[in-house]
RNA sequence: GAUAAUGCCGCGUAC
């Protein structure tokens, strides 16, 4: 009904509602159908659909737009716009859903002009209703996508005239984005006049603005931050904790960092796997491996489910350590137990290897890469460019640059 | 009764 543990129940399920007389209804079906992409299994949710058309199963626009924003989260737009042929061909009209999915999408794919285009039509024309998610959905895109003056002029337009006013989510969104682009006091300025247009913050406002703040380590700004929280009886959750643990992690501080995990267990939040990571990576950072695999071991105590991300972490460790060997020992522990290794994993072992010389070791994982059907990302070209480089194979770099220039990659 | 917008951790070069 809700969600699922696995794969394999949902098509358990999938098969028993099939077997089931008489039939489920559409509702149950696209239940089943939103679980699977609650999942995050995007291609799985396509699969799912398929075998429900191909069946003649009950379909409407809610199953659609639930494919849609598979395709879209598959960086496939275009197959998300041709499902509106589906959904024509079903007697049904695409809703705001269908079109904000899209917009989405557009914007996931970093079709901004599309994007804004599309968003205009629908203002523009009565095509649909636009609301207020339309508006935060275009916000975000506006904002991920590196423009976020161009974002908040919007959310100034939308001060001054027409129906839709901005929003938590999208004053939220902007003061994010403010923040990452480095400018925390912009950030904390917009969270003034949210206060005065009488929306007051929530505790993902104050995690964004923390997090801006410690970044910069203005942290006496992070104390009155939290002291603010506390008055507007706002409070603290594990990402905010996270959040803090990271800004002394990173800046080595590592007493302070379990303080703060002491202290978000004593006010009864958990610790993630993220809380774990963040810990693991300020030991690493100071070269303490071995307090760092302590940490690893606490998280598997403690019944938390290490992520890629907690091995790349410990990967990375070894690897700027001068450890490439227990690095190796641990990624191929890795692949024998079934955990898949993104390029970011990659990335870090094949550094790791040009660091130390072993350039024909590093050029075998890039294969591994693509039989693994990872696809090197920019990050992987300039470390494999600065690797042969740096190893005296600069005519091969050349070589590679041609290529990628070829091909039109782009290094930025 | 089912679908769409916001927050935390890992990799490079240069600066």
């Amino acid at each position: 009904k809700s969600g699922f543990g696995q794969l394999k129940d949902a098509y358990n399920l999938f098969d028993k509602m099939l077997r089931c007389r008489p039939l489920f209804s559409v509702v149950n079906f696209t239940q089943l159908l939103s679980g699977v992409v609650r999942m995050k299994e995007y291609g799985s949710g396509v699969i799912l659909y398929r075998k429900m058309c191909m069946l003649g199963l009950p379909i409407n626009v809610y199953g659609v737009n639930i494919v849609m924003n598979c395709f879209c989260y598959l960086n496939r737009v275009d197959m998300g716009f041709a499902m509106l042929g589906c959904l024509f061909k079903l007697g049904y009209k695409p809703d705001e859903v269908t079109f904000t999915t899209l917009i989405n999408g557009l914007f996931k794919g970093n079709r901004i002009k599309d994007a804004m285009e599309l968003f205009l039509k629908l203002v523009i024309g009565k095509v649909c209703e636009v609301n207020e998610i339309i508006y935060g959905t275009v916000i975000d895109g506006l904002c991920k996508s590196g423009n976020t003056s161009k974002a908040l002029e919007l959310l100034r337009l939308m001060e001054k005239k027409g129906s839709v006013k901005p929003n938590i989510v999208m004053y939220n969104t902007i003061i994010d984005s403010l923040c990452k682009d480095r400018k925390v006091s912009d950030g904390l300025q917009l969270l003034s006049e949210m206060v005065v247009n009488g929306i007051p913050p929530d505790i993902l406002t104050y995690n964004s603005l923390v997090r801006g703040l410690c970044s910069f380590g203005r942290w006496e700004e992070v104390k009155q931050l939290m002291m603010d929280m506390r008055n507007a009886s706002v409070y603290p959750v594990v990402v905010t904790f996270n959040i803090l643990i990271d800004g002394f992690a990173k800046e080595g501080r590592m007493k302070e960092a379990e303080d703060m995990l002491q202290i978000m267990v004593e006010k009864g939040e958990s610790p993630n796997t993220v809380t774990y990571n963040t810990l693991m990576d300020g030991y690493c950072l100071r070269g303490e491996m071995e307090e760092a695999t302590r940490v690893l071991r606490t998280m598997l105590a403690s019944g938390c489910e290490p992520s890629i991300q907690s091995y790349s972490i410990l990967l990375n460790g070894y690897c700027k350590n001068r450890k490439v060997d227990d690095a190796i020992d641990l990624f191929k522990r890795l692949s024998s137990e079934g955990l898949a290794s993104d390029v970011v994993t990659f990335n870090i072992m094949i550094q790791g290897l040009f660091e130390v010389g072993r350039c024909a070791d590093a050029m075998k994982l890039i294969s591994e890469m693509h039989a693994q059907g990872e696809s090197p990302s920019i990050t992987t070209r300039c470390i494999v460019l600065n690797g042969l480089c740096k190893n005296g194979f600069v005519s091969e770099a050349q070589l590679l640059l041609c290529e990628m220039e070829n091909k039109g990659i782009s290094l930025h």
